[in-house]
Order: C-alpha cells, then sequence, then structure tokens
RNA sequence: GCACCCGUAGCUCAGCUGGAUAGAGCGUUGGCUUGCGGAGCCAAAGGUCGUGAGUUCGAAUCUCGCCGGGUGUACCA
C-alpha cells in the first residue's frame, strides 16, 4: 500500500517537472491523514519555486485508485487519505521480506564459562534474540552463536580456587557439589581466585602457570589427567547453567564459539598477516597501528606469543565468515568495547574487506537497578542475571499475589527492549510488572482481553467497506504494523515495536471504551478488527519473544 | 590530554535520514463506574529539548564551542 502511494508520488513528480524523485511517506497525527509527504518542500528548494503552489499541482495530480483525497497543509504537505476499502485491505499486508535469500549471523550474549551471568549478559540475550526475530521475519536466514571464554586468566583464577576447594587436584569431590549448587559454587570459585590474585604472589605464580596448563589442555587433547578432568567437568557445568538459563528465556544457539577455539585461527591469521604488513612487530608484541586510522594502537599478541583478546576475536570473526559466508553479521555487546572493536574491524578490513562490510556492531549501556539498590555480590558491584529475574518475581508476587513466570519474564524483557539501545537501562522492577502503563504485562493482558471477547463470539464474513470514525482510527493503527516491522529490521531497533504495541493497545481501549463489539449490528466489522488487533498484538510480542497468553 | 557515547516534563523514556501545536508512561489533581475482562477511559497541571553560536524558508534533530555525566586509551577480557 505504503509503496503502491510512493510510486504514485514520484509518477505525478516525474510527468509535471520532469524529476526523479524517492518520495518519504510519514505516517502524520491522524487529523492530517493517512500518509504524508513533504516532497513538495523539497521541490521547493530544487525548483526555486513556492513549495505551496508545487504542492497543489502535484497533489491535484496524484493518481492512485486506493486514494480518497488529498490536501496540502502548512508550509507545504501534502495529507493523503486511503479509502476505507483500501484500508481494511491493508490489514492483511504481510511483513515484507527485504532479507530473503540473505545469510545472517547474530552474536550476543557471550558469557564466559566459569563465571557468572549478569544483567548484561540477560540484556543481550533478550536483545539480541528479539534482533535475531527481527532478521528472521524479514527473510533471512538467521544463525544464532555465542562467544565465550574457556581459556584464559579468568579461567585461570577459577581452576586455582577450585583446586584449593577440591582439597587438591582431586576430581571425584566434585560429586559431592549437587547440580542444583554448580553454577553458584562456580562462581564462588572465581571470586576467591580473583582475590588471591591481587592480594598474594605466590598464588598469583601459581594461577599463571595453571593459565599455561589449561592451555595446554588443548594442544595436547587431554581429558584424562586429574586436572583435565577437573577443568572439563567445571567447563560443562558452565554450559548446563548457560543453556538452562537460555532455555528459561526462550531463545536458542545454533553454535557456540570458545575461545580455546578462536584462539589458534585467530593466531594464525594475525600471524599470516602480520608477514604481509597488516599488522606490526612493536616492542616485542605484535600489534595493528590504529593511529593511522585515528584509532588506538592495540596488541593483539603479546611479547609471550600468547593470543590476546583482540587476536581471539579475529578468530572468531574469521570462523563465522567461514562457516557462513554471510550477507550480515550482527554482533551485540557493551558500548565499553566500542572503540577496541574498531580496531579489531579496521585490522580485518585490510584483509577480508567485504567480511567487515558486512559486520554490524551494536553496543548497549550498563544494566542499573532503579533506586540504586546495591545488589552487590560478594566482589565488586555485578549486578547478576539472576537477580533482575528475582526482582521482577518479587515485584509481581507483591501486586499479583501469585507468580507467573510468562508474566514476569515478559516483564523484564519488555522492560528491556522498549528502550532504544544504546544508553544505560534503569530497571524498575516494580514498574516492568506493572499492569497499568508502558509494561510487557499490560500488553499481555491486552491481548488476552481481545482473545475473550473473540471467544465469545464467532467470526463472520465481513463485508463493509465503510468505517464509522473509531473503527477507522483503529484499523488504521493496526495497518501501520508491517510499516514498523519493516523500520525496525533496518534499523535493528526492536524498541520501535514496542512504542508501536502501546500505541495500538491505547486506540483499541479508546475504540472499546465506546463501541460495543458483541451484539451490536456492525459486530462482523468489528469483530475482524478485534481479531486483526489480536493477531498483531501476538505477533509483535512474539518478535519481542514474549508470550501472548489467552487468559491470564 | 585525546577519542567515543549520553544530557528532552519531578522520575523513566519516545521523537533524531531537518518540517505542521515537542509526545508517552509513572507520579500529582479532577472526572467516568453493577463493566462484551475497569488490569480501562476522559481531562488538567507540568518543557529556555544541558548551554552558546552557526547552517537553513524551517533545528530536539545537522555543524562547531562550552558545561555536566559515563566509557576507552599497548601486551586484561
Amino acid at each position: 500500500m505504503k509503496t503502491e502511494i510512493e510510486q504514485a508520488i514520484a509518477r505525478a513528480c516525474q510527468d509535471l517537472f520532469d524529476i526523479k524523485i524517492e518520495p518519504v511517506l510519514t505516517r502524520p497525527d491522524e487529523q492530517f491523514g493517512d500518509y504524508a509527504t513533504n516532497v513538495a518542500l523539497q521541490l521547493g528548494q530544487k525548483l526555486g519555486q513556492n513549495p505551496r503552489i508545487i504542492a497543489e499541482k502535484l497533489s491535484a495530480s496524484i493518481k492512485s485508485p486506493a486514494i480518497k483525497k488529498t490536501e496540502v497543509a502548512g508550509p507545504g504537505f501534502i495529507n493523503i487519505w486511503l479509502s476505507d476499502e483500501s484500508l481494511l485491505k491493508s490489514l492483511d499486508q504481510k511483513i515484507a521480506q527485504s532479507l530473503k535469500g540473505q545469510v545472517a549471523v547474530a552474536e550476543y550474549s557471550d558469557p564466559n564459562p566459569f563465571k557468572v551471568l549478569h544483567a548484561g549478559h540477560l540484556y543481550t540475550s533478550v536483545v539480541g534474540d528479539a534482533i535475531a526475530n527481527l532478521l528472521e521475519t524479514a527473510g533471512a536466514e538467521v544463525h544464532r552463536v555465542n562467544f565465550g571464554g574457556d581459556v584464559g586468566l579468568h579461567v585461570a583464577k577459577s581452576m586455582w580456587a577450585i583446586i584449593q576447594k577440591l582439597g587438591g587436584e582431586n576430581p571425584n569431590e566434585l560429586a559431592k557439589v549437587s547440580s542444583i549448587e554448580r553454577a553458584d559454587w562456580l562462581s564462588q570459585r572465581y571470586v576467591e581466585g580473583n582475590d588471591v590474585y591481587e592480594d598474594n604472589d605466590d598464588a598469583r605464580r601459581a594461577i599463571v602457570s595453571i593459565n599455561k596448563r589449561v592451555y595446554d589442555l588443548f594442544d595436547s587433547h587431554d581429558k584424562t589427567s586429574d586436572f583435565a578432568k577437573i577443568y572439563w567437568t567445571c567447563r560443562q557445568w558452565s554450559y548446563d547453567y548457560f543453556n538452562e538459563f537460555y532455555e528459561q528465556l526462550g531463545t536458542k544457539f545454533e553454535k557456540y564459539y570458545p575461545e580455546s577455539e578462536t584462539a589458534p585461527i585467530g593466531l594464525k591469521v594475525v600471524k599470516q598477516q602480520l608477514k604481509r604488513g597488516v599488522y606490526k612487530q612493536s616492542d616485542g608484541a605484535v600489534v595493528f597501528d590504529g593511529e593511522r586510522y585515528d584509532l588506538h594502537t592495540r596488541v593483539f599478541i603479546n611479547s609471550e606469543g600468547l593470543p590476546t583478546y583482540e587476536a581471539k576475536d579475529v578468530g572468531l570473526i574469521m570462523a563465522k565468515w567461514q562457516d557462513y559466508h554471510f550477507d550480515k553479521s550482527v554482533v551485540i555487546t557493551g558500548n565499553d568495547i566500542v572503540e577496541y572493536m574498531k580496531v579489531v574491524l579496521k585490522s580485518i578490513e585490510q584483509f577480508e574487506p567485504e567480511l567487515v562490510q558486512n559486520t554490524i556492531h551494536l553496543t548497549h549501556g550498563m544494566i542499573k537497578l532503579a533506586g540504586g539498590t546495591k545488589m552487590s555480590s560478594r566482589k565488586g558491584n555485578v549486578l547478576k542475571a539472576q537477580d533482575l529475574l528475582d526482582a521482577a518475581a518479587k515485584a509481581n508476587q507483591k501486586v499479583r499475589e501469585q507468580s507467573d513466570e510468562a508474566v514476569e519474564l515478559g516483564a523484564v524483557k519488555y522492560a528491556f527492549l522498549k528502550q532504544r539501545m544504546g544508553a544505560d537501562i534503569i530497571y524498575d522492577p516494580d514498574e516492568s510488572v506493572s499492569l497499568q502503563g508502558n509494561s510487557g504485562p499490560y500488553l499481555q493482558y491486552a491481548h488476552a482481553r481481545a482473545c475473550s471477547i473473540l471467544a465469545k463470539a464467532k467470526a463472520g464474513e465481513a463485508k463493509a467497506t465503510d468505517l464509522q470514525a473509531d473503527e477507522r482510527s483503529l484499523t488504521r493503527k493496526i495497518s501501520e504494523f508491517t510499516e514498523v516491522v519493516d523500520k525496525a529490521v533496518d534499523e535493528l531497533m526492536p524498541h520501535h515495536i514496542c512504542t508501536y504495541l502501546y500505541e495500538l493497545a491505547q486506540t483499541f481501549n479508546h475504540f472499546y471504551e465506546k463501541n460495543r463489539v458483541i451484539d451490536d449490528k456492525r459486530q462482523t466489522i468489528r469483530i475482524k478488527l478485534v481479531k486483526s488487533y489480536a493477531d498483531v498484538l501476538k505477533n509483535g510480542l512474539g518478535l519481542l519473544s514474549i508470550n501472548a497468553p489467552e487468559k491470564m
């Protein structure tokens, strides 16, 4: 519908002024019609003529069967009203398959084995999943992947503390940790290891040596020594814990890229490109000279010959490229590594420009709890993923006096998703579960309510081609859905969906307040609208991976 | 020091490829009320869009300076 009108405007411009233009259609205030365009204002500048006069001429010559009338307003806007019939027809529009045939990779969450999942992981898991959904709904073949450090200093710190706790390298002692305790038990060990690393020289030396031993496990394919048994068992515990978490959230990864896999790839690639002059030696390390591009210079291989995070990331990116040859790769991380990522990508651009061109790095801010409540674990101020979910459950318990996982999860997800990604998020549990206001549960309830209406009335054949004012407003709003999805896909910004769904629910509630549906003489058309409304709510929430129950 | 991000109503945020009176929610104040799920609806109050310039017919939106906050800046991730 939208493109049809855009074409009609483009034709009129061509005929009248012999100018090729791609008109931009916006959805204005309802009083200004269904669509509006400012082409006349743009043309006015180009042609040096009064935009209002241009608008008048254009307005008279835009021809499309879908249009009921056009009007010139303000400095030269052309406002366009669709016929009721075509507005109704637009309810059946499908989401544009703008990414059909494309392969997309979405990498998000990226937790480190042996460590606890914090609020940032929860956030990127939720948003990443929604973004992957957007790519999927636009027709792309989407691969969800995850990255994490199963080797490195943090693992060595954990391993040191684990061995202390077990009274030596006694893998059999691990059996004493029950399965439900494992995740907490591991994160405790990391905290202990991290503490001694800072305070105790002997322990630090021991940890450094453990770090090497962990890398050696991979080189020697050791799965059977006592040390190896401890490592592999605990590593698996971590992955079990992650998978359980993702299952709870309703997201699923096709593949994990552990650092143990990407490190050798990165090392190899960086060494190859060192010969070609992309990277260079400096103070015994291998660096990329970012300063030539107004970026930082960063170390990719340290002076001991070990790959840094930079090289591991090169390995990761190359592995994804080899595995998928993607048209689009989306990486979602915190915004603290934005400068870092620019350097890594700039270096790769020197030898795989197409890969970098197809890569999009999206970043988010910190997740904080409203009211400044310190949910600090014993070390530092990390807000854990579970703390946040617990806070939602507690808040929900308080208002509804019962727990409902679909509602709590919907509340958290929506609270994260409704905000444009980029800046810090202040999460307010009470507000998120609240049944009034712009919240997930509000929309879930709105959907359940619509379903309840539909359950009471049979949908008939709706033949009406004219609409009453409130019906028209609702229809107009529902018909915006596919355009909003297009925009969200285009920008990879799920919050557009949230904003829209909330406005839609408000529009519906406004309609429903004054207009009877069941047992009204306009029942058939109204039921059709309620059905479309419920479908859009369900589909929209679905794009956000939020459940839309029929009853609450 | 330099670089990047952020600064819109009391609070939390939309709006940012420049366009018509800057919009929501929460909170505050007032109204609707035996309802097809009132978990709703209507209304009011509340804004120098951090600040000062510039570009433009037109700036919350683009450019520059300044102020405030955050992050990053060579062998951590």
